[in-house]
DNA sequence: GCCAATTGCTTGCGTTCGGAAACATATCGG
DNA sequence: CCGATATGTTTCCGAACGCAAGCAATTGGC
């Protein structure tokens, strides 16, 4: 196995690890705090920049890496909190635009900040600024692939 | 928020979009193919380098950072299959090792060919070696406060 | 204009998972 | 030796997901 293929192997472990790690250690905080899960976070940070705070339902599932279904079953309970909101499209009576509303803005900004302090606090010993723009960096290569980059 | 904040936010992110991204890109072909779902084949790979190819169910649990409860789900149809095993504790008849037959040994390598594969071609194009190398040894660090290290 | 293929969304079904509870065993303090 | 606490495992229950199927609307070939 030649070493290309080893150390690929390699990154891409370690990336799985790295995110049951990450994700077991924010999804409780976000919860019990926010009461909104991982994914719904990231749903709603993708509304948040999108240029009319709305996005399809399939726009949405990309951008997650989830079927339209989850996407369907996701806003639904967030729809009922009046968080997100739903808007019809003018040109095409397909599309069920998801919106982001004054409640869910201030709800996903708070959410954002605690995730942005227990970031903080992943990295916070034993990394220097610089690696940890490394990281985002590589990180943000293999994401190009995908629509929208968040933040 | 500090730059170290911003940049710490973005690298979570990305991680978290990079690890939905690659799951969706490896777990149909390794379910298709060998019948294992992604989180079957770190189990088995955790296994394969354990010092008697065996590891208790709360140990799996931690490295794969899941409940115990899911650990004693998925043994249960790798068991049945053959692939795993189960073996008492001479000393603590409260553990019960999963251990790794020579089927789940033929099997976890087969698997882990396609993982290979799959990994090298994710990086195949606009990374050097270099690169992927440094993206390797940062995320080693993210995971190094994990037991231990898979590859 | 019309029929077929495509696209967006939703629903039903089976699968997987975490948390709480239950149970067995082990360890520790007295 | 014995009760209290801790640890390892399993089961039950509810929540979340993907896939296949279905429906509504649009697009494209003719």
């Amino acid at each position: 196995m030649s070493f290309m293929t080893q150390t690929s192997f390699l990154a891409v472990i370690r990336l799985l690890s790295a995110q049951a790690l990450l994700e077991q250690k924010f999804s409780q905080e976000l919860g019990s705090v926010h009461g909104l899960s991982l994914n719904d976070s990231l749903l709603m940070m993708h509304l948040e920049q999108a240029p009319l705070l709305r996005l399809s339902r399939v726009d949405l599932a990309k951008r997650l890496c989830v079927s339209p279904s989850t996407v369907t079953r996701m806003t639904l309970p967030l729809e009922k909190l009046g968080m997100l909101g739903r808007e019809a499209d003018a040109r095409d009576a397909r599309l069920a635009y998801v919106t982001l509303t004054d409640t869910g803005r201030k709800v996903i900004g708070a959410a954002r900040q605690t995730l942005e302090r227990k970031s903080k606090e992943v990295f916070k010993d034993r990394w220097s600024a610089e690696e940890v723009g490394t990281l985002a960096d590589l990180l943000g290569r293999l994401t190009a692939s995908q629509p929208n980059d968040l933040v």
